[in-house]
DNA sequence: ATGTCC
């Protein structure tokens, strides 16, 4: 089947219409030689599969750290005529704004390591990890209306940050638009008590120093220098939204049959953007949205806390602060120019990140100049990425990029290779020290079970759909 | 990703 894939040049393949029935678009998959090696069949027809749904636009896209999802690939992006298409739940995922934010510091790595294993321990301390995870933070039923509809102003109404966060974070955190009544009651008992948590699987928070400098002026407006500390923070919506995503799909699935919509694969299951169940939908993804935010926020401030506690400094020498905050499992109304005229698109980003150039209205003065930052993590021990968003991203990705490195190893296969191994001591010894609090999740996560990070950021850079800022080592790493 | 199967 793979042998009907056209190579348009060395970081683009095309799927051709006709490689499986009822596509109405081609596919275009972001990818290079060396990466096409771990292409997933299945990853291809979902990307094909896409491409069947009602209204959607120019191509069905994919990033070059796609993966089989639910669905839609991971690492998709599809974007659907308002008035033609669809929104559709597995475009979005289960983790509704999984999503990176990125903290600067004042302090440089030669100044955290002596205490690395104290702040990795105080980090893992304050903020709860693993399956089910509870936090300190109790939401009553007032509270957690205010978390859905307020989002990261949530968080800052409670002391947690600062008013200049807002403005570093992708929609300044809070989508409106939000019917609380569209949020089971099941969803809402879900995240009542995850406020604060980090969960499980790839999420993470780590603690890190900036290795090298591509883009002096950008790294600049980003208040970044080499050898500084940085913190990354990986997580989402918890089980908030993962039960929104769950009470959805057969929601979604009966909308298809309703409204006449042939489904090349159940898990498409989607409703026309104007419709009733979509609305519905729509609101619920982005009430999961903001908890997600209020979330990320939350835990910004208790990694500060953290900080302030292992390193015994002042919130001012240590001057921890947001350099940004991106989503990149969401579904967003935008306009985009498709020909010679600006329409509004509902654009379904799926494990891929936001990338919009210098100069889009949507970015916040300080950094309009230089385009917004993109925050790609890598894996516990190579490196992640700062990049910024193109011009060529708006034309050619409705304005999107990669989201991480993508796995290699499957997790079974991945807790086969460690049998027998000291994951957390052969991290230790390549200068990372790292905690976790389910048995099996460092192996899952190990290195070798992703792709390598330079390979992906390599085909996004040289496409020109985001170019390279600087590179991010870990040090220290809590993992769920 | 996820109270990793109500």
């Amino acid at each position: 089947m793979t042998e009907k894939l056209i190579r348009k040049d060395e970081n683009t393949i095309e799927v051709p219409i006709g490689y499986k029935a009822g596509m109405r678009v081609p596919g275009l998959i972001y990818l290079n030689a060396q990466l096409e090696k771990f292409l997933e069949p299945q990853a291809v027809a979902q990307v094909a599969n896409v491409s069947t749904l009602p209204g959607i636009v120019g191509y069905s896209l994919a990033m070059p750290d796609i993966h089989t999802g639910y669905g839609f690939p991971i690492g998709g992006v599809a974007a659907f005529d308002l008035n033609e298409g669809i929104i559709s739940p597995g475009g979005v995922g289960y983790d509704i704004n999984c999503g990176v934010r990125l903290l600067r510091s004042n302090l440089t790595k030669q100044e955290v390591l002596p205490h690395i294993k104290d702040l990795v321990a105080a980090i893992y301390a304050n903020v709860p990890s693993g399956v089910g995870s509870k936090g300190k933070i109790k939401l009553t039923p007032d509270e957690q209306k205010n978390v859905v509809l307020k989002g990261a102003l949530w968080a800052l109404e409670q002391g947690m940050g600062s008013d200049s966060d807002l403005e570093k974070t992708e929609s300044e955190g809070m989508m409106t638009g939000v019917d609380e009544t569209s949020i089971s009651e099941k969803a809402y008992e879900r995240g009542r008590n995850q406020m604060g948590t980090l969960g499980s699987g790839n999420h993470f928070i780590e603690i890190q120093y900036v290795s090298e400098i591509f883009n002096e002026k950008a790294a600049q407006a980003f208040g970044l220098f080499e050898g500084q500390v940085t913190v990354m923070i990986h997580t989402g919506s918890r089980g908030l939204g993962h039960q929104v995503c769950t009470d959805f799909l057969p929601i979604m699935e009966r909308a298809s049959k309703k409204y006449g919509i042939e489904l090349y694969d159940r898990e498409l299951a989607c409703a026309p953007f104007h419709s009733q169940e979509a609305e519905r939908y729509f609101s619920a993804m982005k009430g999961a949205a903001n908890y997600a935010w209020a979330n990320r926020q939350s835990i910004m401030h208790l990694v500060s806390e953290s900080f302030i506690a292992a390193l015994r400094g002042s919130p001012s020498s240590i001057g921890l602060s947001l350099v940004y905050d991106v989503a990149h499992n969401i579904a967003k109304e935008e306009t985009h120019r498709v020909g010679k005229r600006d329409v509004r698109l509902i654009v379904h980003r799926k494990g891929a990140t936001r990338a919009f150039p210098a100069g889009h209205p949507e970015l916040p003065d300080i950094y309009r100049a230089v385009g917004q930052p993109v925050l790609i993590p890598g894996d516990m021990g190579r490196a992640s990425f700062i990049l910024i968003g193109t011009q060529d991203a708006m034309a050619e990705t409705y304005g999107s990029t990669c989201h991480g490195a993508g796995r290699l190893l499957s997790r079974h296969g991945a807790i086969k290779a460690a049998k027998g191994r000291q994951i957390w001591k052969e991290l230790l010894d390549a200068g990372v020290t790292v905690t976790s609090a389910g048995r099996g999740t460092l192996a899952e996560e190990m290195p070798e079970a992703y792709k390598n990070i330079n390979n992906v950021i390599s085909v996004v850079d040289s496409a020109r759909i985001s170019q390279k800022v600087a590179m991010l080592k870990p040090i220290g790493v809590v993992k769920g």
